[in-house]
DNA sequence: CAGCGTCAGTAACACGAGTTACTGAACGAG
DNA sequence: CTCGTTCAGTAACTCGTGTTACTGACGCTG
């Protein structure tokens, strides 16, 4: 039915409409400070404008101010699970911040990722978050370096980017002073792949927390995962097989945690009455659906994301900020696989 | 260390370049046919914008072509759980049709969301989308009618906007059909408030399988609920002390369902041994962590974000698609809180 | 060889705003 | 009365690209 899509109105219109030119509407819609316009030609400029119904053009603002307002967030959007949380963080900051987030897939092939960082480029953003699934090392795409860059979850190798990670570190204690104040003190930990962040982190803390309160945690209760329930499973019947069985288990992820359950079950044994199970990653499918819930290490994903644009909205208005990498807590999150130690 | 910011390079670099003129750039770049260049030129042209790293400029030629390249959103990204799939789907298939998605929040506020609204309209964008956080009629803002508009998961009153919704019915099929799989002939039902899309066509399509089955679902055996869980176990209670108990009960979500858990419980009767249940909406978190996990009916969020893209592309595509309301399957999802019925 | 058509490409304007450098009027001081 | 200063506002340029209307050269035909 819509026969002449009418032409939006333009600020020459608005100028046009209130008597004045079109620079001057330019200077008393931008509440331009250094120029003096009386109130009563302010009043009827502004009233034109809402007259008119104007709007400003955010393309032509763009082009002209060599500011885009735009910031681009690169991430797995389809397959990590985790993504979705980011972005939420993200978004929301961006808006608060009264700009746009603009999201681009990276199935995490490295071309695919700069292409997409490609687009966003082509969008002039002024800024760019590259959010990872997993906390690591990552190879930054030569073109990412054209704008100021965050890294979430992950970091580059010679740190020249600013980063904003979880600190694994005080997820391990976290767990460590869970178990310890259930009167736990024979307690063992199964592995991620060694090395990598997470893996080093996590039982750094751990251990640590351990130490402080006199507690050992010796090489045969540290026994190998690799981040699989089926690792998870073989890791807890050793443990559980030993000579000298622990009461509770630090299990480096939530799929491992799910796989110590089974052994655990197998040998006849209650948790938490019989032995105690710490999760991390708070991977609500699992550590919910698991029987009984699973007490687990969160990781900020949220939080990330917003603190990954305040740092980038920091970058882009020149404030020198100092802390270049930012490392946010791993609270814990309290369900059922934790009780007192029998011994 | 960066001193200065280089300008970036524009097309009229690449034409000085390659010895041409600027129009012709624009020709080559955008492979405009109808327009013949031989293939030595447009092959120095390409050389050339390579060589320099052309990179178009978003801003530029949306203001130019008077087509921004972007679709909004509007949804509640905080607060609403579904959310986050929604705008999965929808992002994904905004970037495979090669454009960019703007999301911003409306935590439900008519004010806000209109305001939400306008914010995406300043940045010029060819289509828009309205995703409600739950099965409903809207009162869309004035504003929405600027520009293509979709709605997801809701509609107007009026019918004149294209919208997306779950086909509740079909949801309401599947469970009925999975209740007579396993031979239940005595079942109930505990409702949503009543009127609402959900609860009307859940019920609709619920019952009619059954009818279709010779299976009778008397007034006595629907009870109401409101969609609280307390109402689900208040519905459960009556049900079963009732003068005869059936043999399963659909309820109309899931969070209904686990209150429903707990009455069942009480009685000592076992899911799904003596009674099964089966929810509605597939929320993750309860589904999956009642013991035993809720067989329930899912609704297609992703699909629905991706379907509500797709449209507003086929509308601004300008090709007349007849299906202006769309109704996506709303499929079964099985766990355990179905068995075969011992009367 | 005049006339016409195609080829290959260009000049010039548009898009809608931001921004700088300027102008005409009014006012006050000397 | 003149000069300088503020006030209020404008002309004109810029941003980078899309698009239309045009041009000059060349080849072919009758």
């Amino acid at each position: 039915m819509e026969s002449t899509r009418e032409r939006p109105v333009t600020m020459a219109d608005v100028a046009r409409a209130a008597g004045v030119s079109r620079t001057t509407v330019s200077f008393v819609l931008n509440d331009r400070s250094g120029v003096n316009i009386p109130g009563t030609t302010r009043e009827r400029i502004l009233h034109a404008a809402e007259g008119l119904g104007y709007r400003r053009n955010a393309a032509a603002q763009a082009l002209a101010s060599q500011r885009s307002g735009l910031f681009g967030l690169v991430t797995e959007i389809v397959t990590s699970p985790f993504a979705a949380d980011v972005i939420k963080g993200a978004q929301w900051r961006s808006w608060e911040d009264n700009r746009f987030l603009l999201i681009a897939p990276s199935e995490n092939e490295q071309m695919m990722e700069a292409a997409a960082i490609e687009k966003l480029l082509e969008q002039r953003i002024e800024g760019l978050i590259i959010a990872a699934s997993w906390h690591q090392a990552i190879e930054v795409p030569e073109n990412a370096h054209q704008v100021p860059c965050v890294l979430v979850h992950c970091f580059d190798e010679s740190g020249r980017l600013p980063s904003v990670v979880p600190d694994e570190e005080s997820g391990g204690r976290a767990a460590a002073q869970e178990l310890l104040a259930y009167g736990h003190r024979e307690v063992a930990h199964i592995t991620l792949p060694p090395g990598i962040p997470a893996q080093v982190g996590r039982l750094r803390g751990f251990g640590a927390e351990l130490s402080a309160a006199d507690v050992a945690l010796p090489d045969q209760r540290i026994v190998a995962g690799d981040g699989t329930a089926e690792s998870g499973y073989h890791g807890a019947a050793e443990l559980l097989d030993g000579p000298n069985p622990p009461t509770a288990i630090f299990c480096g992820n939530d799929r491992m945690a799910m796989g110590a359950y089974d052994a655990i079950k197998e040998r006849g044994l209650r948790i938490p009455h019989e032995i105690s199970v710490v999760g991390f990653d708070d991977q609500q499918a699992l550590a919910d659906s698991l029987r009984p819930g699973l007490t687990t290490v969160a990781l900020p994903f949220e939080e990330m994301g917003a603190a990954g644009v305040r740092k980038l909205t920091a970058m882009t208005t020149g404030s020198r900020d100092t802390s270049s990498h930012l490392a946010l807590d791993c609270p814990l999150h309290r369900r059922s696989s934790v009780g007192f130690a029998l011994r």
